[in-house]
DNA sequence: TATAAAATTGAGTAATCATTCAAGTTGTCA
DNA sequence: TGACAACTTGAATGATTACTCAATTTTATA
């Protein structure tokens, strides 16, 4: 004895993500998410809690989306180092898509939020942590498998990488041309597998 | 005949800058500005026009700063590949300074404004072309002087450590130790020393 | 010292902000 | 069909937003 939600939460949340995605936290109004999502403020309220909160929603989904793509492209692979250059080769093409924003939005909030959106801003922090892990995690296997030369670093180069993937989607926020932001990530995904051990034995 | 103003205009500007960089455009309020420039409202858009306006003159400022020490650290070097490492290596101490930001202004600027601020958000990415050019003009120094590799393309070298230098500053953005900023910039230090035709030539 | 010009003030504007809640609507089950 | 419970509505809230302008203060010069 209840009446039916006619709002798919998922649904809402996924129109919420995108406007937040492309326009931040602060210059996204109420109102512009009443227009996208098709509801008034209560029921936004009464579904979501805050509008501090929504977003907290979104971010945890965007990351959880792209960790799941991340996953997709490294079981794609055999190989451990092949997997995270195919991953980058494919963010050469960000520009190309028809996304909210090509910049990443955990970085973007990372940069926007302040104190007073400290609960949000944690929330990033911690998101942006378990990307640099999952990183961490695949060179560690790498070197597992013996791609990787024993004396190098998995914490460094999980690190580098997350920071070059930053770069390159702050890179691609600007108006340039699709070509170099895909040459830009082919030149980062070269050095990448320039740190495959058969390689560094061909040279020296 | 005329009253002289009380307060320094580049001293304003400053202390604008510094709030702006810190809380970004949108979360820096009027208010804010007034009570860190210690001004009335009339006086702040007597001196400045708007807030737009304002903010567009903190980013100019912030890049013509941004700009002098890139050349200052250029000119310490006889080497340009040399210059280029030390800057990186240099950005690695970010944690350590008592800055608004670790991020780059540019970068928080590019990532925030939207359609509504375009005119600021063009500034941002007219500013960050010129610190690309100078980065471009680096390389085709090395190139010239035989420190790089005469197939190795100044262009794709500057879009890359601009990309670089991105990534390693919104990565020193999050709550992580110095110690982390300073390795990871280490890295991008060495991975530029790397292109120095003398080691390849030992190398191979 | 009187005058004019520039600088500063701050109350006030209209718009927008996130949020609340009483009232209305709708579907479900007894 | 009646009644309850969940959902939705949207006007109203008070706070905050960027901004304006008439009045006031200040100071250099005539």
């Amino acid at each position: 004895m209840a009446r039916a939600s006619i709002h798919n939460r998922q649904d809402s949340l996924e129109r919420a993500l995108h406007l937040f995605w492309q326009k931040g936290f602060h210059a996204t109004s109420l109102k512009d998410l009443e227009k996208a999502l098709d509801m008034r403020p209560g029921s936004i309220y009464a579904t979501f809690g805050s509008k501090d909160g929504l977003f907290q929603e979104a971010l945890e989904r965007y990351a959880r989306l792209g960790l799941a793509e991340l996953d997709r492209t490294f079981q794609a692979y055999e190989s451990p180092l092949a997997g995270l250059a195919a991953y980058l080769r494919g963010l050469g093409g960000i520009c190309d898509k028809e996304l909210p924003s090509r910049a990443c939005m955990l970085v973007k909030s990372l940069l926007e939020l302040g104190e007073r959106e400290q609960i949000a801003r944690d929330k990033a922090e911690e998101l942006l942590a378990g990307m640099e892990a999952r990183f961490v995690d695949q060179f560690a296997e790498a070197k597992r498998v013996g791609e990787l030369d024993s004396r190098l670093d998995p914490v460094r180069l999980g690190r580098r990488l997350q920071a070059e993937i930053m770069g390159l989607r702050a890179f691609a926020q600007r108006d340039v041309d699709s070509a170099a932001v895909h040459a830009l990530a082919e030149d980062m995904a070269q050095s990448l597998e320039e740190l495959r051990v058969d390689e560094i034995a061909e040279i020296v």
